[in-house]
This record gives C-alpha cells, sequence and structure tokens, in this order.
DNA sequence: ACTACTTTTAGTACTAGGTAATAAGAGGAG
DNA sequence: CTCCTCTTATTACCTAGTACTAAAAGTAGT
C-alpha cells in the first residue's frame, strides 16, 4: 500500500493540465515526482490533455514574445503611421485590444489614447529631439475594445524650439479625444526637408 | 608580425552574432549553411562570442516574457502604489528603464510619465468604474533613464460624478510632471470607506 | 474466482540540438 | 619547412522528449 492515496486519472490530468498552466517550465519528470506516477502515465496524460513537451511550450512562448517585442522598436510610435508629412501634419491608427483596456468595463485606460496622440504630436516634428512640454487634453468619449483609434495632429505654430500640435482621435467619425500639445524641440530654424525617411527614434 | 588582423573569422563571428540577434530561433545547422563553414566552426564561434544554445536562448526568452507576464496584471496600475487613502491622497514610485526612454537621449517619453499620473489619479478614486475626462499637464523637467518618479495625487475636490485630482511627479526633490484631472466616476454620493483593498481593476 | 476492461508501468528504438574533448588537416607568416 | 591559427572531423554523451509494444496492476461484473 502506498502511504500517498493517487489520484483518480481525471482528476490527476486537472491538476497536471493546471500544473503546467500555472509552470509551464516543468519537465516531465519533475511533474512525476510531484504527482508520485510513472513518467508514461505524465505522456500519456499530457497526450490525452493535447498538452506539448517542455521544448515546444517553451519554444511558443518565446515565439510570442517575439513577435512582441518585433512590433514595438520597428517605430518607436504607438500605433501605427498612416500618414506624415513633416512639420504639417499626421496620421496614425491604434487598435485597441485587451491589453488597453479595463478588464472589468473593457473601456481604454485614458493614457494609452494619449501616448497615441502624444507619440504622434512628437513624430510629426521633424527634429529627432522634441519633447512634450505641456497638454491641454480631454478625453469626449470613452474608447471600448476592439475599437480602432484615428488619430490626427495638425502642426499650429512651429518656431525655433516650440512648436504647437494640435491632436484629434476619431473612432469612425466620432472624436474621442482631443489635445493640444506644446512640443519642444532642438532646432533653431527650420529646414526644408524632402519627404524621405523621418526620424524613427521619437514618439 | 600580423599588420593585418584576419579579418573572415572576426567578419563571421560579428555577422553570425547579428545574425542570432536577428532570429534567435537559428540552429547551428541553419548557421551552418548560411556561413558556408563546418557546424564545429559555427560551435566555436558561439563559445567564443558566449551565446548559448538554441535551447537555451529561446528559454531565456521565454521565461523574460513569462515574468513580464506575471509582473504586469498583478495592479493595474504604472508604478508601484507607495500609498493610497481612497479619495484623499496617494503616491506611486516608477522606475525609469530602457523601455521608456527615447533610445537616442534617454530622456523618458512624456506618454509613460502622464500614464503614472493618470493611472494614480483614477486609482485614488474609490469607484470601480472612474475615467479620465481631461487634463492639464506640464512636463517641466525631462527624466532620465534610471530616474525614480515619485508621483503625488491629491482629490482636490469631488462631487456627484466628477472629481478634481492634482498629481505631481518628482525625481528627488525636483518637480517633472503637473497636471490637473478631472476623472468622471460612477458613484452618485461619497460613502465612508474603510482603508481596506482598493480595486486593482482601475488606472 | 474468473474474465474483461481500464489504467499504469516498463522497455526499446529513435529524434533534435546540442556539449565536451580530442585529433587531424589547411593555409599563411617568418 | 616549421610554427601557429583556423577549421573540420570524429566520437561519446546529454536532455527531454516521441512512438510503439508489451506486460502488470487495479477494478467491475457475473
Amino acid at each position: 500500500m502506498l502511504v500517498i492515496e493517487r489520484l483518480p486519472k481525471r482528476t490527476r490530468q486537472q491538476q497536471l493540465l493546471q500544473a503546467i498552466e500555472d509552470n509551464p517550465f516543468l519537465t516531465d519528470e519533475e511533474l512525476m515526482r510531484k504527482f508520485q506516477v510513472s513518467i508514461q502515465t505524465v505522456r500519456l496524460d499530457r497526450l490525452e490533455l493535447g498538452i506539448p513537451e517542455l521544448r515546444e511550450r517553451i519554444k511558443h512562448m518565446a515565439e510570442r514574445s517575439y513577435d512582441q517585442v518585433r512590433s514595438l522598436p520597428i517605430d518607436e510610435v504607438i500605433g501605427e503611421i498612416i500618414d506624415l508629412q513633416l512639420d504639417k501634419s499626421g496620421i496614425s491608427m491604434f487598435e485597441l485590444t485587451e491589453d488597453h483596456v479595463f478588464s472589468r468595463t473593457k473601456i481604454a485606460r485614458g493614457h494609452h489614447i494619449f501616448a497615441q496622440a502624444n507619440s504622434l504630436a512628437v513624430a510629426v516634428i521633424n527634429d529627432p529631439i522634441a519633447l512634450t512640454a505641456s497638454a491641454d487634453i480631454r478625453f469626449i468619449r470613452s474608447a471600448m475594445l476592439g475599437e480602432k483609434c484615428i488619430a490626427k495632429a495638425y502642426v499650429k505654430s512651429l518656431s525655433k524650439g516650440k512648436a504647437k500640435v494640435d491632436v484629434q482621435t476619431f473612432i469612425g467619425d466620432e472624436v474621442v479625444f482631443e489635445g493640444s500639445f506644446v512640443i519642444f524641440h532642438s532646432k533653431k530654424e527650420q529646414l526644408r526637408t524632402e519627404g524621405g525617411q523621418a526620424n524613427a527614434d521619437r514618439n
């Protein structure tokens, strides 16, 4: 007789599933010790539950995070630049995912909406060094999970080291956010520029 | 005397490093084909460059992303709540890492500073449904990589569905950010509350 | 108690993607 | 021609498995 009573198959499989969900880095050998069964039982359980082997689990996690890491630093602007006329105007698109909303209400958190507008306001200024000095912002309507936010930025004035940029963010034809940004930048005089590569290193 | 360093090896190793950085999922066999050398050369190169094997690389990525996933949803506030007196005041701390700064200048991006202040302003309101309506903000000094931002929020007024919250963010004793937030919330009348568990589901 | 069936365990062959160590060949500098 | 670096080859071993076959153990019905 075993001192430790072994669990029925169903229970064990549910606990195994939970265990791997909690810690995907468990090997079959560790699971075998945890549940006091043979390694073959663990493997049969994984087979029945459709849980891939450790290395595959790890690989999937890495691939997922790799894709995330890839998608961010390509341009440091929050959202996707649709159109950019340096020192004039810019448009970006930003889709609200689970990551951007309150888990309870599915309403977008203010700072994500702000981040899109802020980074566009900075990106539109043709200067590698450009920083938000101040902003006057209004959240007009709340945005929800899955909605596509289109931010439009217009440079209102541009002087030695200071620019005023107005941003409006729309969902469909409804305004959800408005902001007036004052952006400090480094260039003393404005230069005429070709439409070429903008500075990717700013938002 | 070796006047000219033998470039092929060095160049290859640099390219190998770059290749693995670009795509950490490359096996030695794939690298061998890519560089037209034997698999042993690839392995010697990795050894010299201190690049771990594929599985270790993948594992590290997975672990890192796992830790991130773990650390984020625990509290949905940007930064760490140091003190919270609901409907009165709150303090949060936020350390600027590489993720929060311009890669070129190492200056913090405005929306991260804003996010800390905004999420604190929302968190301090004792209502599970609270949203930023508008804000008037000023970035007074630029914050740099590694600096610890301490945000202090004070509830200035609180009525049926609207609250005014002022936030100041400090690095040391210097003010780096100031903002006046108007927060909409759902409660009609204010209730006296025990100091207990605040809503983690808001910022 | 015997059979039938499920569940568990055991064992073997094979795999990918390596490490570690040792030896041998290639090619250039002096 | 020799020394030296670089490269390649070879072999043994590792982990964490898959795939498959077979046997043992437990459980239920009759």
